[in-house]
DNA sequence: TATTTATTGCAAATGCATTATCATTTGCAT
DNA sequence: ATGCAAATGATAATGCATTTGCAATAAATA
């Protein structure tokens, strides 16, 4: 990463127009927007630079596998719509506080994957 | 499905003494106590008809990948031990109650990965 | 502006989980 | 006990996401 390049800011522009967990064709397609030649390899190797780079993450998805976000978020989970098929964010937390692991367990990371259908895919 | 076969006996039966997330190889490991020549596709074919016929259950797990379990349980989490490695139930739900998707989400499912330390492991 | 070399685009290659092929074995109805 | 089709084991083949090789392009630096 010691060059800047159209393609490299052009996927980082994705991320910040689309504040949503996304995969490697969505972001090839949304930067091919904004450099047309942008190229799937491209893609993966910048994304894998600014993974490194901690500039994003990536998240396993257990009904959409890989995507990426954007690291500087607060705690918060996803929800994918089903209607969409888009992944949002959702700020905060919804883990119960109280005791979910048995005792002599020590809880050091959770993921939580909620789905169903967002705003505008419910309301007709 | 048609006949009783000793791997798929061997394979049902992994799943009572086991009684957590399974991933193919130790499917097969475990198998492999009961009738040592099981093979690998064997296991892959018995898999998908048990999923088929309702007994067990996929699970993409986001940091572990696929494994299986059997469906005759009630709603559940999964907990991932970094110490030995294993992904046990556990009973009951830890999602809040309240109010955790925007108004006019609809709410359908949702699946919650914890992950630290098992009492064995985190026991000195 | 010329030089250097990181980066790109393209296509082929890789790794991996899963599936298909096929000869052999085995459960089960007769 | 026999015959037939389902199931197995061994291995090759597939699909897919990701990676790599390489010639061409384009940032940065002088």
């Amino acid at each position: 990463m010691k060059r800047q390049t159209a393609q490299r800011r052009a996927i980082e522009q994705v991320f910040e127009q689309h504040d949503r967990l996304l995969s490697i064709p969505e972001i090839r397609a949304y930067g091919s927007q904004i450099v047309p030649s942008l190229n799937q390899a491209t893609v993966y190797r910048n994304i894998k630079q600014l993974v490194a780079a901690g500039r994003i993450r990536q998240v396993n998805h257990p009904d959409l596998g890989t995507r990426y976000e954007r690291t500087q978020k607060s705690h918060h989970h996803h929800f994918h719509c089903n209607g969409c098929n888009r992944v949002m964010v959702l700020p905060g937390c919804a883990l119960k506080d109280d005791h979910i692991v048995p005792d002599g367990f020590v809880l050091e990371s959770h993921d939580i994957f909620l789905s169903g259908l967002c705003d505008q895919c419910a309301g007709h």
